[in-house]
Order: C-alpha cells, then structure tokens, then sequence
DNA sequence: ATGGCAATGTTTCATTGA
C-alpha cells in the first residue's frame, strides 16, 4: 500500500499536476491540504476519471484537505475536524481505508513565532495531540499525513543558522511536533536512511528550488503497528519541476500487507 | 535589513502562505 502527502496549493491551479501524478505514480491513498476550493465545486468527476474516489472537506481561498483513495479500496467512517476543537479552519479530515485509519492534517503556518497566528498554531498542535492520542486508542494502525509546517530537526533544514528560532524551526514548534510523536507514532521518513538535504518545500522566490533551500515539512507518521509494515519513504522531488508546480512537493510511504 | 513568488478575492491591491 502506498501513501502520500501532498500539499497543492490549490486544487483548481493543480488538478492537470495532480491527475498527471496519481496516473504515473498510482498511490492507493493521497492526503491533500491546501485545496483552496469549496466542496460544490471540488473536481470530483476528473478525479474519478483518474481511478479515484474523493472524501472533501474545503473552503474558499484557504486551507481544505481531502482524501483520494484508489478505486478498488473502500473508505468508511469519514470524519471532518477536530471533535473537541471549534476551528473556522477546514485542516483536518480522517477515513478508514483498508484497516488503516487514515488522518490527513494541514497544520497552521503560524506566519512569526510570537504572532497571534503562532499562538493559534501552537495551541491546534495541542488539540490535535490530544485528538491523536484518542485516535491511536481507538484504532490499532493510524497514518497521519500532511503539512505540519514544522522541519523537526536541524538536518531538515537547508541553512540551520539562517532558520535557528524562526517559524517552521523554533524548539516550541519542535518540542509540538515530538508530543505527535510521543502519543505513538513515528516519523516515516527516518525509519530508513536517506540521501541529505531532502526537502519537501522550498520557497517560490529566489530560486530556492533549483539551489535546494528547503525544508521537510511533510510528513507521514505511521502508528508502530504501521511502521513495522513500512518498507519504503521518501519525497517525490521531480513533482516539484516545471511548469506552475506547488511549492511543496509530495511525501511517501510504502507499507507491505498486513 | 529587506524582499524576492504565487494564489485568491476583497482584484489592478491586500492578504496569506512558509
């Protein structure tokens, strides 16, 4: 079974990227965040014709995660947000695919460490901590996969000097992301070794992509059920190139059956 | 030290992202 995180920046500017991608790659489960588009007008049909059924939960202009699972695979139990988290934000979407209790997460960016929209991220990490170890209590193999919008360790990050306390890279944003950790689950990327400076996100501006100034920002954490079936991770930078791209790239994980 | 790019709707700028 193959997983995948992908951040499009807008669903309606990507859909030719993605359906492109979802034909050559053929993953069984996608986590979408940032669809930017609301669910009368999500393109389900298109990504139906690309071997898909689509679970959504969108708003105008910002945030918006869904999930793609491959024809075939049945998905059940489709949960939009955070049941104990009043949020405005549509950056949370759960479903059971396969036994697997998939949760795509579009963590806030939190724009400045100690702006209100920090403040905002910091305390979504801890609602959704708390959500996770709920989760993990009622689901023996939970995946959870999306834009966390932190790069958890210097090795991450492109220029740790450059970033050392900034948004994406303080120890506060670092100490949230190792709580997912400890409520039992563990960062996919690591569990093999990979080549240095693989990045999922790089900046739009100054050529950040070509010269590889990026972050790992990415993730897929995989229940320890899950992540003793895991085989294969790693970052589709090729997805990154060319025309028009999102400015992250998608993040995988394989895991053999169960 | 700053902005640099891209997407969106409030559209020919402001806001947000990361």
């Amino acid at each position: 079974m193959l997983l995948a995180a992908w951040n499009i920046n807008s669903l309606n500017v990507r859909l030719p990227r993605l359906v492109g991608w979802l034909e050559a790659r053929r993953p069984d489960v996608v986590c979408l965040q940032e669809t930017k588009i609301v669910d009368a007008k999500f393109p389900a049909a298109e990504v139906a014709d690309a071997g898909y059924a689509a679970y959504f939960w969108g708003q105008k202009t910002y945030n918006g995660v869904a999930i793609l699972v491959r024809a075939g695979l049945e998905a059940s139990d489709i949960t939009p947000g955070m049941p104990d988290y009043a949020d405005d934000h549509k950056r949370v979407l759960a479903a059971t695919v396969a036994g697997i209790r998939v949760i795509c997460v579009y963590v806030p960016n939190g724009q400045a460490v100690d702006s209100e929209k920090y403040r905002y991220k910091l305390a979504w990490c801890d609602a959704a901590a708390a959500y996770l170890r709920d989760q993990l209590t009622t689901y023996p193999e939970v995946a959870v996969l999306g834009d966390f919008n932190v790069a958890p360790e210097d090795r991450d990050v492109h220029d740790p000097v450059l970033w050392e306390g900034r948004i994406m890279c303080s120890d506060t944003e670092r100490a949230a992301f190792r709580r997912f950790l400890s409520a039992g689950l563990v960062d996919s990327f690591r569990l093999f070794d990979q080549p240095p400076n693989t990045f999922s996100w790089w900046d739009y501006r100054q050529l950040a992509f070509p010269k590889n100034r990026g972050l790992r920002i990415d993730h897929i954490l995989l229940s320890q059920s899950l992540a003793a079936r895991c085989v294969a991770s790693g970052i589709d930078r090729n997805a990154r190139k060319g025309a028009r791209p999102s400015d992250h790239a998608p993040v995988l994980a394989e895991l053999r059956d169960g």
